[in-house]
DNA sequence: CGGGTTTGACCTGCGC
DNA sequence: GCGCAGGTCAAACCCG
């Protein structure tokens, strides 16, 4: 098994991603997607994931808007009613939590990272011959989300987008992803 | 039977 | 206003 992560996080974000977290190792290469759109065009452009800059993280993180802002989730779990954070439609800021992506090369789609997830959508994505699939954190309470997708363009490339912090600790034991992690290097576009 | 997955429908925002 | 694309819902289905 060969896993070769990049990871994607803001400097200019709050708080490390939950994988980082995890992983312990903060020195990783960062990038912050707050615009699935714009995280899109990039990939379309160059192939490959860049670093998004600290001005456009900033402005994304201001002007991102996600149709699943408005929305509430089936109300099983009570932490997501609050994610329109009182805002009416017409109000332009809304504020998202910040995304964290990081890209592994790896065979699998799913990375055991510890933590239950439930898969409640998949999507075809435009230039895209593989399907991003959506999961919610299966804890009570914790609305955790990501996103799983494989780069057409590498199709050994699986990019994964996290969003939220988990409110709980990690529900299975971390031995099997920290031996992934023991065999995980390090892939940067530098 | 409970929990997770699949999948089509639906909703929302954005660009034109 | 319309169409497109992304994101979510929820019923049906699957599986241990």
């Amino acid at each position: 098994m060969e896993n070769y992560p990049t990871f994607f996080s803001s400097s200019t974000a709050p708080a490390p991603s939950p994988l980082s977290l995890n992983m312990g190792n903060p020195a990783h290469h960062v990038y912050n997607s707050n615009d699935p759109r714009q995280f899109q065009n990039r990939k379309s452009s160059n192939g490959f994931l860049g670093l998004m800059s600290e001005m456009e993280a900033s402005n994304n993180m201001i002007k991102n808007n996600f149709s699943s802002q408005g929305k509430s989730f089936g109300g099983s779990e009570s932490g997501e009613a609050t994610v329109r954070l009182g805002m009416k439609k017409g109000d332009q800021k809304k504020i998202r939590k910040p995304r964290y992506a990081f890209q592994t090369r790896s065979q699998v789609d799913i990375l055991d990272d510890g933590y239950r997830w439930r898969k409640y959508g998949q999507k075809a994505v435009k230039n895209n011959k593989f399907p991003r699939s959506y999961y919610r954190c299966t804890h009570h309470g914790c609305n955790v989300k990501k996103q799983v997708q494989r780069l057409t363009k590498d199709e050994g490339v699986v990019v994964t987008t996290y969003e939220g912090m988990h409110s709980h600790p990690i529900e299975k034991s971390t031995d099997n992803f920290e031996h992934i992690l023991s065999q995980m290097k390090i892939y940067t576009p530098f």
